[in-house]
RNA sequence: GGGGCUUUAGCCAAGUGGUAAGGCGUGGGUCUGCAACACCCUGAUCACCGGUUCAAAUCCGGUAGGCCCCUCCA
C-alpha cells in the first residue's frame, strides 16, 4: 500500500510499526455545533482509509478523540471557549451541549457510512492523563509555567517545523483576530494547561499541580492516543488546517514525552469547498447530512460525490454536482439490482478485479479509479452475473456505498394490492386499454410506488419523497 | 510578508515521460403500445508562454486564475 505522507512529503510504502497491525487516530469533531458536511467528507477520507486498511487484511485498531472542552477562538489565551459561546448562545450546560453535539455528530456519521472506530473517548474523560504528561514535561524542562498557564517551549526542539515548510517565518498576527501572548518566551510556544480563564463560570475546570484550570487544545489528542493506541502510532489523520499548529504541536509534545518518534504516516484530508472556499463553522456554514437528507438526498450521494473525487483534492460543493452523484447512485445502484443469479462465480475473474480494485486503493486511496474498476465489472460480458454481484458485494466492503441494499419491502397487504393492480395493469394492456393502464402506472406513482417493465415481467420499487 | 496546493471535454474526474480511463449530461439508435429501465453509438489542440527530451497533460522556469495554512477550524 502507498499513501502520501506529510511527513516526508510524498507517497511512502506504507510500512507498520508492528507487521500485520495498524494503530490509527484521527481527529475528531469538535462538539459545540452541528458538524457540516465538510467535516463529514474528512470522516469519509478517514473512513476509506480504515476500510481499506482492513479489507487489504490488516488488524486496525483506531481511535478519535471528541473535543468537548477548552478550544478556544485563540490560543493568546484572549479568545473565547467555543463551549462557552455554546453554552451562552443556547442556555444550556457545557455537559448538555456536548452530548447533543455529540449524538448529533454520530447521527450523520453513521449516515454517511462511517465505520466507528473501536475507540472513542472524549477530551473530558482524560484529564488524568493530560497531567501526567505534562507533569513529566516540566519535569524534563519542555514546558513551563507563565502567568498562571503552562507553555511548551519550542526552542527546546530542533525541527519544532517538521509537518511544514515553515522555518521561523511564523508571523503572529498575520492574520486578523490574531494577538501575541506576552507570557510566553517564544511567539510560538502553545499552551498545554490553562489556569487564567476570564470567563466568568467557567463550567469545565479540573485541579492540577498547577493550579484550577483545563488542558490546552492540543494535549487531548496525544493523552487519548498514548493512551489507547501505545507509544507507537502508525497512521494519524486529520484536515489539512490541522498540519499546523494542531498536529505541529502533537508531534512536538509527543516525542519529547516520549523520547523517541512517535508517528510514521501523516495523512490529512483537504477540504470541501463551496463558492465562497472552505465551510466553517465559525463562519456559520452548517449545512449538514441531515439537512441534505431533508432535502431530498441520500446520504450516500454525498458520500459517492466525496469517493468520486481524490481526498488530497478540493472537492467544490454545488447543488449540481450533489444531484449529478445521486442520479449516479441511483443509475449504478438500478444495474446491480438487475444482476440475476445465474450460476457459479467464476473464481479467476475474480481474483483478476479484486486484483484491480485493490491496485487503485493501494495507489493512495484512488477512489475514482476504484469506481472505474467496478463500472468495468459491470460493463464486462465475459463474467456472469453472480461473479459481478459478489464483486460488487466484495467491493462495497470499501466504497459502503449500500449497492446491494434490499429494496425496501412493504406490508404484504400493500404488495398484494400492488400485484393486483399490475395484474389488471397487464390485462388493460393486453386489451389494448393503454388509457386505463396508463391511468394504473400514474396513480401508483403518484402514491410513491414506481413501476418497471421487463422483459420478464413488472415490478416496482419504491421512491422516496 | 512567508509556506503550500491546484487548473484535463457542458459537468464530476483518472492520469507520476511514449501521443488522453471512467461516470453524469447531451444528441442519435435498439427494445417498448407509450414511457422508464437496460444496451449500443456520440465528445478534448490537457489555463497560457517558454525550456529540457527522439518523445511532455506528465519534468523545469515564468504568467494568469482558484484555494489553503502562517495559534478558531476537518
Amino acid at each position: 500500500m502507498k499513501i502520501y505522507n506529510t511527513l516526508t512529503k510524498k507517497i511512502d510504502d506504507f510500512v507498520p510499526y508492528e507487521e500485520g497491525k495498524v494503530k490509527m487516530y484521527t481527529c475528531g469533531p469538535t462538539v459545540y455545533h452541528y458538524a457540516h458536511i465538510g467535516n463529514i467528507r474528512n470522516y469519509i477520507g478517514h473512513d476509506i482509509l480504515d476500510r481499506t486498511l482492513r479489507y487489504l487484511g490488516y488488524d486496525v485498531t483506531r481511535a478519535m478523540n471528541i473535543t468537548d472542552v477548552g478550544h478556544l477562538t485563540s490560543d493568546s489565551d484572549s479568545g473565547e471557549d467555543k463551549m462557552e459561546v455554546a453554552r451562552k448562545r443556547e442556555h444550556k450546560s457545557a455537559m448538555e451541549i456536548a452530548k447533543f453535539y455529540t449524538d448529533a455528530f454520530f447521527v450523520d456519521f453513521e449516515k454517511v457510512n462511517c465505520r466507528m472506530p473501536e475507540i472513542v473517548s472524549p477530551a473530558t474523560d482524560n484529564i488524568s492523563e493530560y497531567i501526567k504528561i505534562i507533569t513529566k514535561l516540566m519535569d524534563t524542562d519542555y514546558a513551563y509555567q507563565s502567568g498562571g498557564n503552562v507553555y511548551f517551549d519550542i526552542s527546546k526542539l530542533d525541527n519544532y517545523y517538521c509537518l511544514t515548510n515553515q522555518d521561523s517565518n511564523l508571523v503572529i498576527g498575520a492574520r486578523e483576530g490574531v494577538d501575541e501572548d506576552s507570557n510566553k518566551r517564544n511567539q510560538a510556544d502553545f499552551a498545554l494547561w490553562f489556569t487564567t480563564s476570564k470567563f466568568e463560570n467557567h463550567e469545565q475546570l479540573w485541579d492540577s499541580p498547577w493550579g484550577r484550570g483545563y488542558p490546552g487544545w492540543h494535549i487531548e489528542c496525544t493523552g487519548i492516543s498514548l493512551k489507547y493506541l501505545g507509544e507507537h502510532l502508525d497512521i494519524h489523520g486529520g484536515g489539512v488546517d490541522n498540519i499546523f499548529p494542531h498536529h505541529t504541536n502533537e508531534i512536538a509534545q509527543s516525542e519529547s514525552y516520549l523520547g523517541h518518534k512517535w508517528c510514521n504516516y501523516w495523512f490529512h484530508n483537504e477540504h470541501l469547498i463551496d463558492e465562497s472556499g472552505k465551510m466553517s463553522k465559525s463562519k456559520g456554514d452548517i449545512l449538514t447530512v441531515s439537512v441534505l437528507e431533508k432535502q431530498g438526498y441520500d446520504p450516500l450521494s454525498f458520500r459517492f460525490m466525496c469517493l468520486g473525487s481524490h481526498y488530497r483534492k478540493q472537492l467544490l460543493f454545488t447543488y449540481d454536482n450533489l444531484d449529478q452523484a445521486q442520479n449516479t447512485l441511483a443509475k449504478l445502484r438500478n444495474r446491480i439490482h438487475n444482476l440475476k443469479e445465474d450460476g457459479p462465480i467464476e473464481e479467476n475473474l475474480f481474483e483478476t478485479y479484486v486484483s484491480k480494485f485493490k491496485e487503485a486503493l493501494e495507489n493512495d486511496l484512488n477512489t475514482s479509479n476504484a469506481l472505474a474498476v467496478l463500472y468495468e465489472v459491470l460493463k464486462d460480458s465475459d463474467i456472469n452475473d453472480s461473479t459481478k454481484k459478489s464483486l460488487v458485494e466484495n467491493f462495497d466492503q470499501v466504497l459502503a456505498l449500500d449497492l446491494l441494499k434490499e429494496k425496501e419491502i412493504l406490508s404484504t397487504d400493500l404488495d398484494s394490492e400492488i400485484q393486483s393492480l399490475i395484474e389488471e395493469r397487464k390485462i388493460a394492456k393486453m386489451n389494448k386499454d393503454f388509457a386505463k393502464a396508463d391511468q394504473i402506472r400514474d396513480d401508483l406513482l403518484a402514491r410513491g410506488i414506481k413501476l418497471i417493465d421487463t422483459r420478464e415481467g413488472t415490478t416496482y420499487e419504491i421512491i422516496k419523497d
